[in-house]
DNA sequence: ATATAATTCAGACTATAGTCTGTAGTGGTT
DNA sequence: AACCACTACAGACTATAGTCTGAATTATAT
């Protein structure tokens, strides 16, 4: 599942970023529970999202994007 | 708008498959109005219909972000 | 042990992604 | 004109993204 791929790179790029779930909420204006909901794939970010979460983490959405592509293939 | 940007790009790469609208909903296993949707920037696709669209485009899906991202700014 | 920060979980909710069926337009070809 | 392939559009629908409030857990540290 590609949920389950994307939320566990989303934990490690905060954790990196050393944000808890809710200063992450803050930063990228989503949702404290969503942010949750996401590292804990039980949902998947829209494309909007996406961009909101890499701005955030710094980081430019296709690169954010390559490491799901990475680790998705190997995943099932 | 990222939904915008997106249809756009979308458009230009089903445009060089020489793909249909309906041959890529074929292929990418989503609907037919979808997509038309898509390409007219009426919906932004969520991360597993960007996974989709990539795979029955021919392209990784970090390049279609990247193209995205580079005329994101611009647009905004 | 007890505060405190952080996360999980529940439920109810709104917004939007994505489907389905059909019809109306658009443009190309003979 | 007629036909043909493609796309736009409408409306009603289902599934899921994303919000909100609050309470229950789970760390982490003092």
């Amino acid at each position: 599942m590609i949920a389950n791929v994307f939320g566990k790179i989303l934990r490690k790029y905060r954790i990196e970023n050393q944000l808890s779930q809710e200063k992450l909420a803050f930063a990228s204006n989503l949702d404290r529970t969503y942010i949750s909901l996401l590292e804990r794939g039980l949902r998947q970010p829209s494309l909007e999202s996406l961009f909101k979460l890499s701005k955030a983490l710094k980081i430019r959405p296709n690169e954010f994007v390559k490491r799901i592509e990475d680790n998705y293939e190997n995943s099932n």
